[in-house]
DNA sequence: ATAAACCTTCCAGTCAACTGGATGGTCAAG
DNA sequence: CTTGACCATCCAGTTGACTGGAAGGTTTAT
């Protein structure tokens, strides 16, 4: 059996590029509090261990489903160990919990919304010659570029 | 049977309020092309009906879900009658469902980890004396404020 | 020992989605 | 016929979440 499973130490950039982000990213997350100061190395380099590529993990999961940074933040304080989480954090992820289950329910409603346009789409003589020019009249900009429709994520509103 | 429901003509302000939403946001969905064009009065007012706030009530939907408001555009061009839908949107619509399935999977998962949390929040000693002032060393703002945590929705990342 | 590929900080720019303010016209009530 | 609540346009500011560039130090492979 090898002891080759990565082990602690890693810089910025495979931290980052494990998770298929941005060292610039990473330290804005440390700037806003998301992750904790890591150690430096006697040149000044930041030192994650696997401890940190979880936390990281964890504030990427939350950020697909659309919480704000702030907000999982708030609900990372209840990780730290050793400190007790007060009531008002407690009570932040009882409140998520609440909104992600409305977000189920709203999601599978608009799932029916998008079937139905689906159909219609189908049922109507589908054309190669696009309508979608028409729309642009408003906003100018990049015709010829791919949608990007990579991925949604749950997000907070004002 | 009265005749008395609420018909045709509007203008920015009430079909604002109905959705609570503010007059230039209405204006700014018009301006990026989610909105049509509405007819205006002889002193230039926008005349809404109850056509546009179903669009709308349809783009709040969509919104809260997540989706961007250029996303929404591109969707809604299949319900403008009459116009034929090019494969382009139509792909559009199924990579969307292919999302929302996606996004209704993740967040079930991200609600087990959420009540996992929550769990823990409850058996260790939940205290008033809050923590969370430790976390403003970074971003040092006001902690004074009420959290919002109003709704959660469906975003696109980059 | 030098070049490439890292890393550091700091500051400024970008993008989406609003939001507000200035300035002025419209309309119904008193 | 004025007052207040609407409406219009235009332009500028804000917020959240990055992202890029400059200027410089470090590590590693050749």
């Amino acid at each position: 059996m090898r002891e080759e499973k990565h082990r602690a130490a890693m810089r910025i950039g495979e931290l980052a590029g494990r998770l298929g982000l941005n060292a610039k990213t990473v330290r804005y997350y440390e700037s806003i509090g998301l992750l904790p100061m890591p150690p430096r190395t006697a040149a000044g380099y930041r030192q994650y261990g696997d401890a940190d590529l979880e936390r990281l993990r964890f504030v990427l999961k939350a950020r697909t489903l659309g919480l704000s940074l702030e907000e999982i933040r708030d609900i990372l304080t209840l990780r730290r160990e050793g400190v007790a989480p007060c009531r008002h954090v407690a009570a932040l992820v009882e409140q998520k919990l609440a909104a992600v289950d409305a977000q189920l329910r709203a999601l599978a409603e608009f799932k029916q919304d998008l079937l139905t346009l689906a159909r219609e789409a189908k049922n109507s003589v589908p054309s190669d010659t696009c309508v979608c020019g028409l729309i642009e009249r408003h906003r100018p900009g990049r015709q010829g570029e791919a949608l990007p429709l990579v991925s949604a994520g749950l997000r907070r509103r004002r």
